[in-house]
DNA sequence: ACGATCGTTGCGCATAGCGCAATAACCGAG
DNA sequence: CTCGGTTATTGCGCTATGCGCAACGATCGT
């Protein structure tokens, strides 16, 4: 809505890919020279970008900063850690926890697989949403119209035969995750890539985060992997006990 | 500079905080409601923050993810990263990695001490630049008018009674450091705690990063943790080879 | 030492962003 | 269920603000 504002904050991302000068600044942003200059000079002033010896930008401290705090704020996360540690020690596998902001659901934590094959993920990603296990559990508890409305807005790539195809088959599944209270994902994002996941309530009922266990099938196969589901459950619901226990909906006052 | 993106930039520190509302982003920023509200708007289009259900803005998960990306481009810290982690196993204590940025010095990595008790530092964050170990080192390696202009500009806050008290003591302390080619912090920032320091350094020979041993007096004395000098210079010596080698300066294209 | 490249500055014009005030959604209390 | 009070949202007219331009200056490579 505000054209400035709105030219400053995508140099982020653009930055985020590598160093750029001002050229290559102000030509992918389609403006002049002197233009990125001034955005970037009141970036510089609030140290979300940093200019380096040979002249060039890159992201700055303040932003990794922001961030921390942001995780911090995050009181979820802060509950839900240790549990995930716990989780990773009992199975070996990696450990996933997201939640649902506005259109997307994010990886807010993780805990790597102690096997040597790792899976591509990186916290404050958007995960393929309409896949992931934790993705289904997080939506699946939405309001109806929004569901519907979000599940008609959403783009379904075939990432594999065993995606979900389109709205409907997604409305389906979402359905059943609702029901069962639990959800998978047995090779729709990556063909060898199986998880089990399993939602974390606050003190309504409302689903409020997700955590899942991903692993390769060539360490353990779907099967095996679901007998890990009770595990997950438990160590779900224990997140979900501290959580409505201790943050009803508060906030402490600064 | 600019001021509508110096307004926006500003909302975010706000509102790492702890959520806000419209009213209380638009007092704090001394502007109309309106105002902040097209501010948070673009904001939120961009991901920066993120409206929760009770209507209030908290910072949005973007913004980690962009930290995210922004940590992966420090090569220093990928680099470094296991060598810490050595070096934690091997004595037990906190490890930081430091660089210095404009006028700042902040932590970009740490490694957690083995010992139950912890000492308080966030990566992203400032260091008291007057008395950190990593800063000295890092300051001690600026060129002289540089430096002199630095120490000049500065605060020197007594956190404690060995805290640096002033510019020329400061530069005296930073020839010293510069001279014998590591960096302790004896006391200065929290009366109880000590830390030693080496530098790691880029092909030129010039210092790019900083690293530390910090631990309470109750935990070793001074003199102890001095003995691990030998054991931190082979550690950041290390990581120097490892980046000089790696990464002369320059960068992969996108 | 010279030319090319890239960053920086000052300026006048037009637009983009501002505050205002009216409207609309929301919430709690009676 | 309705009624105040509170908080978010919209449209609008004014002027400050951010824009592109073009001239200048620094820097680098050869």
């Amino acid at each position: 809505m505000s054209q400035t504002v709105d030219r400053a904050l995508s140099i982020l991302p653009l930055l985020a890919e590598g160093p750029a000068d001002l050229g290559q600044v102000a030509e992918r942003l389609g403006v002049h020279k002197s233009t990125a200059l001034r955005l970037l000079r009141t970036l510089h002033e609030h140290g979300m970008v940093y200019r380096q010896s040979d002249q060039r930008y890159r992201l700055g401290a303040r932003l990794i900063a922001l961030a921390q705090e942001a995780m911090e704020n995050l009181d979820i996360r802060e509950i839900g850690h240790p549990h995930l540690v716990r989780l990773n020690e009992q199975c070996g596998h990696t450990v996933h926890l997201a939640v649902l902001e506005d259109d997307e659901v994010l990886y807010i934590d993780k805990v790597e697989s102690r096997y040597p094959v790792r899976m591509y993920s990186r916290i404050g990603k958007p995960v393929a949403i309409t896949v992931a296990a934790v993705a289904k559990l997080l939506l699946a508890d939405l309001p109806e119209p929004e569901r519907r409305a979000l599940a008609d807005k959403l783009d379904y790539p075939m990432y594999t035969a065993r995606s979900t195809p389109n709205g409907p088959a997604f409305l389906r599944e979402l359905d059943k995750v609702r029901e069962q209270g639990w959800a998978t994902d047995l090779g729709g994002h990556e063909e060898s890539i199986n998880c089990v996941a399993a939602p974390v309530r606050g003190a309504d009922g409302r689903v409020v985060a997700a955590m899942s266990v991903s692993a390769p099938n060539v360490v353990v196969t779907a099967e095996e992997l679901l007998t890990l589901l009770p595990l997950v459950r438990r160590t779900a619901d224990a997140i979900s006990g501290e959580y409505s226990g201790k943050t009803p909906v508060k906030e402490a006052t600064s």
